[in-house]
Parts: C-alpha cells; sequence; structure tokens
DNA sequence: GATGAATGAGAATTCATTCAT
DNA sequence: GATGAATGAATTCTCATTCAT
C-alpha cells in the first residue's frame, strides 16, 4: 500500500528528476546532458520532466538553485560572533573549505554555470550567493575595519581572493592529479590544503622572523 | 609555384579554421560549439573540417594545443637569475597574471577542459601545462629551500594557490561584475588587483606591526 | 437522490466537455486541437473524456452532430407553405442566411469537415445535413417544376449553388476583411449582403430593362 | 554523366520537396501533415527541408505562395478587352471555373489556410490574390457602371458571390457526392455545372417571359 | 463520479559527418 | 585544393491515452 502510494507520489518524481538531473548536469555539463538519459536515470518517463519543469533548460536553473540553497542553508549562522575577527574568519573559512570538500558537485556545477556567458540573467542566482558569502564578507570587511587585517586590503577584492583559493583547490582536482598525482579526495590532504590555504591567507609565504633585508627576501 | 600557393592557401585557410575554431570553443564550449558556425565564421566549406583535421575533436584539439604553445612561448625566458627569489616571484607572478588579463579566452579555455572530465586522456596537454609553468614551480621551490619562503610550505600546494589565485581574478568575472560591477577589463583595478594578489601572497592579511596579543586577532 | 444529482452533474460535466470541445474545434480544426486544451477549458479533468466519450475522435463527432442537429432543428417548419414559391424560397433563405451569420462556428466546422477527406465515413452525418435542407431543396424543386423558376435549372446545382452562396459569404471572411475591410459581423451589412444574394438569385446581374441588342451586353 | 548531375542538383530537390509538400498539405493540411513524409515523398532526406527551408511552417507558405503565384500566372491577360462586358465576364469566369476545375488542390489549399486564423499575418498572399482576381474585378466593376450590369449591385459583393459560387462547386464535392453522387470530374456535369452558374450569375432563377404577377412568383 | 500521475509512440528539429564532383 | 548536396542517428519536445486510487 504504501509503496502503490510512494509510486505515485509526484514530490518524489519531481525529487527524482532533479537528483539525476542535477548528477548529469554536473558530470556533463548543460550543453552535453542529455534530457533521455536524466529521465532514464530518474526511472521515470521522460515526458514528466515537460510535465513538472517545461524544458531542459528550467530544470538545469532548478537543479542550480536547489544547490544553492543547500550551500547558503548550510552556511548560515556558523559564525561564532563571540570569538575574535582572525577565529571568526577561519571557523568560516574551515567551513566554506570543507563544504567544498564535501559537495565537489557544487564546485563544478558553479563553474559550468559561470562559463556559460550566453544563459540569460543570472539575476535570481546572485541574491542566493551573496546570501551564502554573507557572513564571511562582513567577518573579513569588519576585520579590516578594526584594524586585525591589514587596512590596506580591499574588501572585495579580498572575498574574491579567498574564496578563490578555497575553490582553486577542488576546481582544479584534474589538472592537480595531473600534474602531482595528488588525491583530493584524501582527508588527511585535505586538512593540510585548508592550513595551507589558512597561512598564506593570515601570513602570507615570506619567512616570518627574518633579519635579511627586505630587499634579498 | 602553384603549388606554394597552394599551400600557403591551404596553411591560410587552415588557420582560418582554427581561429574561428577557437573564438567559438572559448565562447561556447566544445559541447555547444557548431561545426557549421567554425566553418561559417572562418568563410570556408565545412568540409575542410574534416579534410584538414578529421572531426571536431580534433580541431577541439588542436585550438588548445595552439593556445597552450602560445602560453608557453610566452612563459619562457622571463626569469631575471640575477634577481634574489621574492623579485624573481614577483616578476613571474606579474608576467603571468597579465598574460591571463590579455587573454581571457585562454582561461576559459582552461576552464572548459578542465571540467571535461570525460575527454579521453589530456596526456598531451600535461607536458604543455608543466612547461608553461616551470619556472614559476622552480622559482617557488627555490625559494623556500633557501628560505626565504616559509619552510613549512608545500611546494605543490603553493603553486597550486598562487595560479589560483590569479586565475580567480580572471575566472570569476561575471559573479564579480554581478555582485560588485567590477569590471576586470579596467587596467587600473587590473594592476590593483594585482597588487592585492601579490600583497595576499608574500604578507597575508593579518596587519603586520601589532602590539595586540595573538589571540585577539 | 444522490444518483439523480450524480447522474445531473455527469450530463453537467458532458455538456461543459463538449461546450468546450465545440470551441476548440471551431477554432483550431480537429488535428490541432488538444485533448488537454479542451478538458482544461472544460475545467475538469482529462480522463472524463476518455470515461464519457472514449477517445478524441468521438467527442469531435458528437460535436459535429450536436451542431448539425441544432441546425436541423432550427431549420424545421420555417416554410410557410401558404406562400408562393418565391415568397417561400425567399423566407428559407432568409433563415439559412441569418442562421449562418448567428452560428459562424457552424459554418468553420462544416468547413473543417468538409476538407478531412481522410475521416472514416460520414454516413451518420449526411442525413442530418440533408434533413436541414430538406424545405429548401423541395422548395426549389417545386418552382421549377410549377414553371415559376427557370425549367432549365437543375434542382441538385440550384440548390448547391443557393447554400454555396449563403456560405461564401461567412466563409471567406479573413479574406474579405483582408481584400476589403468590410466586416462581417455588422447587422446592416450583413442585411445588405443578403439583399445581394437575393437578387442575384431571383434576378442576376444583367440590367432588367434595356434596350440595347443581347450582343453587347 | 548527367543522372549523376541531376541527382545533386539542389534547385530540383528542392522543387521535389515542394511537390511533395504541396502534395500532403493538400491532402491533410499543414497540422496533419507530417514533414517525415513530405521527405519520404520526395524521396530525399528529411534533414534538406530544414536546409532549404527552415520548417515546416515555411514550406508551407512556400507551397502557398507557389500555387498562389500558378493561379496569378495563369489569370493574367485573359481579358479580351474587344469584347463587350457580358462577353468579358463570361470568358474571365470560363477560365476561373475551369482553372479550379483543373486544380483542385489549389482549392484546398485555400480553404485549409482560411480556416487558419491563428496562422500570422497572411499579407504576403492577399497581393497575390488580389492580382488574380484583379481583371475579374475591373470587369465587373466596369459591366456596372456602363449599366450593363444592374446599377444597383455592390462591385464587391458581386466579386465575391461570383467567385463564390465557382468555388462552392469544387469545394463541396464530399458534401456533392454524398448527397447526391455528382461526379465534380466528370467533364461533362462540369460544363453543365459552369453553365447553370453563367445562367444563375447573369439571369437569376426566375422564369424569364412570365405573365403571371410578381407576387404570385 | 472524479482525479493526479504516468507513459509509449511519434512529432519537429539538429548535428556531425560523408558523397560526388 | 575546394565545395555544395546529402544523410542517419540523435535530440528535444508533444500527444493521445491509460493506470491506480
Amino acid at each position: 500500500m504504501t509503496i502503490k502510494c510512494r509510486k505515485r507520489d509526484a514530490e518524489r518524481t519531481k525529487q527524482q528528476l532533479l537528483n539525476a538531473a542535477s548528477e548529469i548536469f554536473i558530470d556533463q555539463g548543460f550543453d552535453a546532458a542529455r534530457v533521455d538519459e536524466i529521465a532514464k536515470r530518474a526511472g521515470v518517463n521522460k515526458r514528466l520532466i515537460y510535465l513538472y519543469f517545461g524544458n531542459k533548460e528550467v530544470i538545469y536553473r532548478e537543479v542550480l538553485k536547489e544547490r544553492l540553497n543547500h550551500f547558503m542553508d548550510s552556511s548560515r549562522q556558523y559564525m561564532d560572533t563571540d570569538q575574535p575577527p582572525k577565529k571568526q574568519a577561519e571557523g568560516l573559512l574551515r567551513h566554506f573549505f570543507y563544504y567544498l570538500a564535501g559537495n565537489p558537485g557544487f564546485v563544478r556545477l558553479l563553474a559550468w554555470e559561470s562559463l556559460q556567458r550566453a544563459r540569460a540573467d543570472q539575476s535570481d542566482l546572485v541574491p542566493l550567493i551573496r546570501a551564502g558569502l554573507v557572513d564571511l564578507s562582513g567577518c573579513l570587511q569588519r576585520g579590516i575595519e578594526q584594524g586585525v587585517f591589514r587596512p590596506d586590503l580591499n574588501p572585495k577584492q579580498l572575498l574574491l581572493s579567498v574564496v578563490g583559493l578555497c575553490l582553486t583547490y577542488f576546481q582544479r582536482r584534474l589538472l592537480m592529479s595531473a600534474l602531482w598525482n595528488m588525491d583530493v579526495e584524501d582527508p588527511q590532504q585535505q586538512e593540510e590544503a585548508f592550513r595551507h590555504v589558512l597561512t598564506l591567507i593570515f601570513d602570507g609565504i615570506l619567512a616570518k622572523p627574518t633579519g635579511q633585508p627586505e630587499e634579498s627576501r
């Protein structure tokens, strides 16, 4: 009975389609993705895609929105306001870094999407992205204002760089493994990478306690 | 004579095809690119693509190789070996940053390609990428070995981060302009961005001369 | 009681379906009509079309029959047997002309149907059409027999011509409005058109009291 | 050689497609016509329809234009200006009537098209139709102005009626044969029908030399 | 009596590629 | 060396119809 009930559950079917579409869009991108394959993987009739979503483009955007919402939800209220800025930033960055580590599909989806110039207005996505970064953005900005972070840094630039540094680690997995046989999936290497990013961000690459003249660095 | 002419024409036609293909692959990616459109933009008969290259895949890889070679050529011998490591690195990074600024198509092409898991082995591309980064890679490594750069940094990680930081600035142009109305094309903003990247890399974000206790940072 | 209610509801639903189908078939023809649209316009579930009628074809024929019956009903007993043939014919034609004027959908439906060669046998429709024209047909025939109408006229031809003349006025509305900006809906123009048809039928187009030699006409 | 040449003749292929499309659109109308069937009947690959025309709609309109042009061409310069109006009109009507008789597809095509309200602007067709009727239109109008035809007739109405009378005979073939088993193809019956139409137009249906009082007619 | 969910067959349209010259 | 014509296999999308409740 329950099974039969489930078998006719539109919501569930829709979700199955979204899940299947998600996998395929992440894997192959919008253009190479095949509607037939999505339906097949979802185990439902192709027609339902058009019934529930309208067309390929719409289900694609729906996938995008779902993933962005998930990111946004997971990014909310992770900031410990009792901590000093550096600790705060560190926490937020850790959360962000490990969110990407745990959601490689999200990284790919963002990458595909950011390449599609033509695909009309992303106006509806921009607020979601912004919302997902609002805490980190605020934290960095406050750090600068309070003089904890260098006052000569442009907050926007900084946010971009920090986000980019994290993304880079997961976005270039192919390149990485091709060049150096690194394994992005390995937890230990992940933690090492995260520490590296933190070090870079907070301390730069120059050796700290150095008596050498600046010029010779 | 006629043969030479023909040969020259053939070369010219081939180059026209490569140029047209380049633009279109950069713009739309491999999957959305249309063979017809390439031929049309090149102003030559579609059949010639198959005559000269074989198929869509081959001309795509040809474009990729051409662009990578161009990058590699431009990256060679830019290192001033008389300079201390930091200056060297700065010079190489400047060169790299501005190469990306001047070749946005190259950035996109890399991004498309790195998303295409499925596309066979990239074995023939890896050496080219590596070659383009060899100087920078060596410079960073030497800096670490010589103790100018922090000895606790993983050289591979570092290279990736540094490259990623530069790429990030050009790869997320859409996001950037969407979020903050920044203009990536503006030379002044480019230089500012480059300085920002340099600062981040060499000095990190923490305010330098600080009497505050570490914990409160 | 409940049963009656249900029965009434069923009847009502069926009629709603017929009405919706009627509008849509009239507007778009059988092939372009969409079952979904019919159900939607009727405000009932699509399934009921199949429950009540069986399939698209059946509901189409049902619509056709309903419209033909309506025409037939309205055509019956309109003949004033006390009048002489010409008056009779005039009355019947007026009735016919204004029926068409008041039921433009009927005209379209006939036109669509007459174009559908393939659509099975129309055997069930023919009697209805015949019945609707039986009075006019008889009247014309009697007029010929009685010598009031020209004896050299073929009665069947004549019926066809007379019917065609009336239909023409409503069937070519698009052409008419395109060519001359005539407004078929305007009552005054309708009456004028009807008078024109009558004149043509009874008197032809040649000027009556004419001293000119036949040849020069 | 010639055969091979022909096999690669784009013009010929296009014409074959037009011919096939013509037959099928005439037979089944736009909505029921199948692109596959057109290609199959033309004996060429379906793709060529899209290559040469763009889509189904375009090839449909192309067919329409071709047929209208043919009609227009055949209608030109058929008027014998030396004849008096009645003879002129008779000649033109004969030509028109027999054109329809010889081109039943044209009649059907007009009928299908005039039912398609939705199918955008027919603006490009209107001039062709008008051109095809310009001689008849002018002749009737002159006849009225010269007093040969009744001065109380509206020229536009008249043109419509006259055209409608001819069309009627061929447009209702199904109805005709259903009702009376007439054979529209039979040349003798055609000539009889034409004479009937002429009589109706020029003399009306009332018996001419009649002593009966008008009222009893 | 009524309905939302689901489907298979088939529709138009597109694409990379090859043929014939 | 170059080209216009042609194609088969897919691809997105649609439609009348049935299932399960």
